[in-house]
RNA sequence: GCCCGAGUGGCGGAAUGGUAGACGCGAUGGACUCAAAAUCCAUUGUCCCUUAAAGGCGUGGGGGUUCGAGUCCCCCCUCGGGCACCA
């Protein structure tokens, strides 16, 4: 009986299917707990070895919390809205939901092969209209919601409407609110709504015709298409995600989540805690109060000019007559500038003198107020005092302008470039003076608030969301307008759908202003739909309750799963979806709709895997190629090289003349009878002809081979080359190991008394895996079964009590390789039920150790002691050994160190 | 420029401050075979050496702490990732 992985494979995959093996049920009696991938967006090409990575990963995890007696939910769907389908049905004319549909099909076949535990009764699609009932509801609960800064939390609009009406709220009064118009109560309650339409300036994208969140643009180039993106000031719905930006920030601490990533939302998020200073200021002879921010106002002695950004609504007011021209020829120029050449530009200085004049508040001094790009309209006041000496972009406008730079930190040297580090002695800064930096910030601060000249303040980087596409492929809006007024569609007429269109093509309107009866009540309808990140921001909560017609999820179900408590996926991510989904789910949160305020208790961030790309080395002008130990004696080009026609670096030189047409003829200089390709780690594409399909793993492989070699590889956090050739090894584990249990036909297993070595070899095994699965540290774990195998063979151990449990841990790796065995065993039962064996330490240990003895970190003789030995009987009998041995000399001991189970070391002097 | 992370054999990678290189690949030699595949055994960091014994050197570079450093501290170099006029 051979391992046949083949039928064994499709034999459990159907029986698992069959049986709904991998059914979650909330069970209040078992403890549960909520294993989550990233669910795909389903692309064209379908998936390479890279993609499973995490999705194995994840599994094992799922499979061994099964083991260990946890209610596991562990579901998979498809973040099926998105832009490739839709720019694929421009140019085909087909409907993006036929290839989404077509293109699921292939991914689920795809993960059905690999052999991964989902349930998949509760798959998701976030283009079902099932599902986007929900994603609309979320957006007009956020309509109807507005943030209370007192309770920090959002609550419901009508709690804010009744305010304005009898108390007042901020600058709204209740006659104020009594007298407004219709669309006039609409516009104030726009300014509180956590989903409101504002103007903005916003990232648009000419090439694909729609706006772009900040993290869909890198480079000033949209990520999805690389086309270049321009800033446009366009009225466009939007999430107050910066109303939470303190809670997104301080509760990223308790979660299980790596400091790097951590990090990157402390960036993006981007806290700073300053002063708001009012300068007043001259323009023609009139007054006006100006606010700045900085987060060092212990430098406002050694401000020399003032800065507004070139969008500030001060512009206008604070351009003299005189030099209104310039301003204006200053303003025309950064208009027309796209945002990558801005960036590109970012170390070029542009300014103008706006003609009026600033008065630092605390010397009283003059000084001159410029109009520049370096300074930003969306941050802060839009305006800036400058200290050139301790700020480089200050210093950078300075120079180019000649304006003065003052020194106010004591012994700072700024001839050739600003001294920013908040270290050193102030000087020349009146009460300041003498004091630390780090000092001085607080009495600065403390000193501007005491005399009424300004407050502290923190601001934040994060921006509210753009929630508007022009595009076809995403949710619809639920509102409609009536006399220009935006009003929500009811909930029950939920879900809205999308409608259909005659074509795809853009015309620079959005594709559904298209859509024929696309209206409400006899009144239109919003013509944007929602972005990517809308239907990928709930759905790990839609998975606790799928098929819910009256709520996203029900709070029985919400309040067994509660939240996720393993979530796998990429990096990419945590900018965009992994803040907006916290977002999302605090808001919800805040409405007493799910029961846990942070969606994703621990967070592992799988590495990508890279492509191992082949080369041949073709000598130019001809059809002959050189094999890459040759090469240098010849003038090559250097070729990419289909890596599955290429074994060991050797080229099958028939299937590369099959390859390509212009290859046919072609010829070869070998070395010792071969073609050897030359080799690089590069990202894993179609045009670098390096990617792996896992089909072709499993077939050739099996799926039990697959899911180990991918874990074998390194850890899972890490990225790491993929390399077809290492996978023998494992394979040839599966192999050793199905031959513990039977030889050819001949079915081994005995019941035979398993000897204290055999059991020492399965305990040392247990002990590993609890540890490394916890760590997930599966590379380890891997390598562990393989030398707990190799001793088993060379114990010749066939018997049931040491393979039995073997294979319950082996299971979550290999499942159906352990299936068959289990099967074989004589249980009815998936292994899946069986239990985690109970580890026996005593069992592990080594009966005897042997301790290499070191004086002064040199190895001179070794003693052999028991385990249990205590470190002080350990040092009587090194002192004894020692003292009778050659070893010391004469010597006097100092010292003894013993580690237990490992060394000892003798101080001598 | 700023903030993270990482540098270990031919390759992927192991090592709670305690015998560096586990495990696997590759390579070399051998067994089995008419032969191949498969399988099994041995060797495999490096230097001196015919070989062996014994030893020296070895975790990007330089210093330090320690009886003992791949691991901790300081400086530098290289690579990867993130942010980038955020005042």
């Amino acid at each position: 009986m051979e391992y046949d992985f083949k039928s064994i494979e499709s034999k459990w995959q159907n029986y698992w299917a069959g049986h709904k093996t991998f059914k979650a049920v909330e069970d209040a009696s078992k403890p549960k707990y909520y294993v989550l991938d990233m669910f795909p967006y389903p692309s064209g090409a379908g998936l390479h070895v890279g993609h499973p990575l995490g999705y194995i990963a994840s599994d094992i995890y799922s499979r061994y919390k099964r083991l260990k007696g946890f209610n596991v939910l562990h579901p998979m769907g498809y973040d099926a809205f998105g832009l490739p389908a839709e720019q694929y049905a421009i140019q085909t004319g087909q409907h993006p939901e036929k290839t989404t549909t077509d293109n699921i099909a292939r991914y689920r076949s795809q993960m059905d092969r690999i052999g991964f535990s989902y349930d998949w009764d509760r798959e998701v699609r976030t283009c079902d209209p099932e599902f986007y009932k929900w994603t609309q509801w979320a957006f007009l609960k956020m309509f109807d919601s507005w943030y209370d800064p007192v309770a920090d939390k959002a609550r419901p609009v009508s709690e804010l409407v009744s305010r304005f009406e009898s108390t007042g709220y901020e600058d709204v009064t209740p006659e104020l609110w009594a007298a407004a118009t219709e669309k006039e109560k609409s516009d104030i309650l726009m300014r509180y709504r956590i989903a409101y339409q504002g103007e903005t300036s916003v990232n648009w994208c000419e090439g694909l015709g729609t706006v772009l969140a900040n993290d869909e643009v890198k480079d000033g180039l949209s990520v999805r298409g690389g086309f270049p993106v321009e800033q446009k000031k366009m009225t466009q719905w939007q999430l107050r995600v910066s109303a939470y930006a303190e809670r997104l920030l301080s509760s990223l601490e308790k979660l299980d989540w790596s400091d790097s990533l951590k990090e990157m939302q402390r960036n993006w998020i981007g806290r700073s805690d300053g002063t708001e200073v009012e300068f007043d200021t001259v323009c023609d002879g009139k007054h006006k109060s100006v606010t700045i921010f900085t987060t060092r106002v212990d430098t406002i002695f050694g401000v020399s000019f003032m800065v507004l950004a070139p969008e500030s609504e001060l512009v206008e007011e604070l351009t003299s007559a005189g030099r209104r021209e310039e301003v204006a020829a200053y303003l025309k120029e950064v208009k027309k500038k796209t945002e990558r050449e801005r960036i590109a530009e970012t170390k070029s200085v542009t300014g103008v003198f706006s003609g009026s004049y600033g008065i630092n508040p605390l010397t009283g001094e003059q000084i001159p107020i410029w109009i520049s790009e370096y300074v930003l309209a969306g941050y802060g006041t839009g305006a800036i005092m400058a200290v050139p000496a301790h700020d480089s972009r200050d210093y950078a406008f300075a120079r180019k302008f000649k304006l003065p730079v003052v020194p106010i930190i004591e012994g700072c040297d700024v001839s050739e470039a600003s001294f920013d580090a908040k270290e050193g002695r102030m000087c020349n800064s009146g009460f300041l003076d003498g004091m630390d930096v780090k000092e001085a910030i607080e009495a600065a601060k403390d000193y501007v608030e005491s005399k009424g000249l300004g407050r502290r303040k923190t601001n934040f980087r994060l921006r509210d969301a753009i929630f508007s596409r022009q595009r076809y492929w995403g949710e619809p809006f639920p509102i409609y307008y009536k006399d220009g007024i935006p009003y929500p569609v009811a909930e029950e007429d939920l879900p809205l759908t999308l409608p259909e269109i005659s074509s795809y093509k853009p015309t620079g309107e959005a594709p559904l202003a298209r859509a024929e009866n696309w209206s409400y009540k006899g009144y239109p309808l919003e013509t944007s739909t929602m972005p990517g990140f809308a239907g990928s921001s709930a759905y790990y909560l839609r998975y606790m309750d799928p098929h819910n017609g009256e709520a996203l999820v029900s709070s029985d179900a919400n309040g067994y799963w509660r939240s996720v408590d393993l979530y796998v996926g990429g990096t990419e991510h945590a900018t965009g979806h992994l803040i907006y989904s916290r977002f999302w789910n605090k808001f919800l949160y805040d409405l007493g709709y799910v029961c846990e305020d942070e969606p994703f208790r621990k967070l592992v961030n799988q590495g990508m895997i890279q492509g191992r790309s082949n080369f041949v080395y073709r000598i130019v002008g001809t059809n002959t190629f050189v094999s890459e130990g040759l090469r240098k004696d010849y003038d090559t080009t250097e070729i990419h090289v289909d890596v599955n026609i290429v074994y060991n670096d050797k080229l099958d030189m028939d299937a590369f003349r099959a390859w390509r047409p212009e290859f046919a003829d072609a010829e070869f200089i070998l070395e010792d009878g071969e073609y050897r390709c030359g080799w690089a780690i590069e990202k894993m594409s179609k045009s670098m002809y390096n990617v792996v399909n896992p089909d072709l793993i499993c077939d050739t492989y099996g799926a039990d081979t697959l899911r180990l070699y991918e874990m074998f590889l390194g850890p899972v956090e890490q990225s790491k080359p993929w390399d077809t050739k290492g996978i023998d090894g494992v394979n040839r584990f599966l192999k050793k190991f199905w031959r513990l249990f039977f030889n050819r036909d001949e079915w081994l297993v005995s019941d035979e008394k398993a000897s204290p070595e055999e059991l020492k070899v399965l305990h040392k095994l247990i002990g590993k895996e609890q540890e490394d699965i916890e760590l997930f540290s599966y590379n380890t774990t891997v390598s562990a079964f393989m030398i707990a195998v190799n001793e088993l063979t060379a114990l010749k151990c066939s018997k049931r009590e040491i393979l039995e449990p073997l294979v319950v841990l082996l299971s979550p790796f290999a499942p159906h390789i352990s299936e068959e065995l289990w099967q074989r065993l004589g249980h009815g039962d998936s292994v899946s039920f069986a239990s985690f064996p109970e580890f026996i330490p005593a069992l592990a240990a080594e009966d005897n150790v042997t301790y290499p003895v070191q004086f002064n970190g040199k190895m001179r003789f070794t003693v052999d002691l028991p385990r249990s030995a205590s470190p002080v009987e350990v040092e009587a009998a090194v002192r004894a050994d020692a003292n009778t041995a050659r070893y010391v000399g004469g010597q006097n001991i100092v010292k003894v160190i013993v580690v237990p189970g490992r060394i000892v070391n003798i101080v001598v002097k």
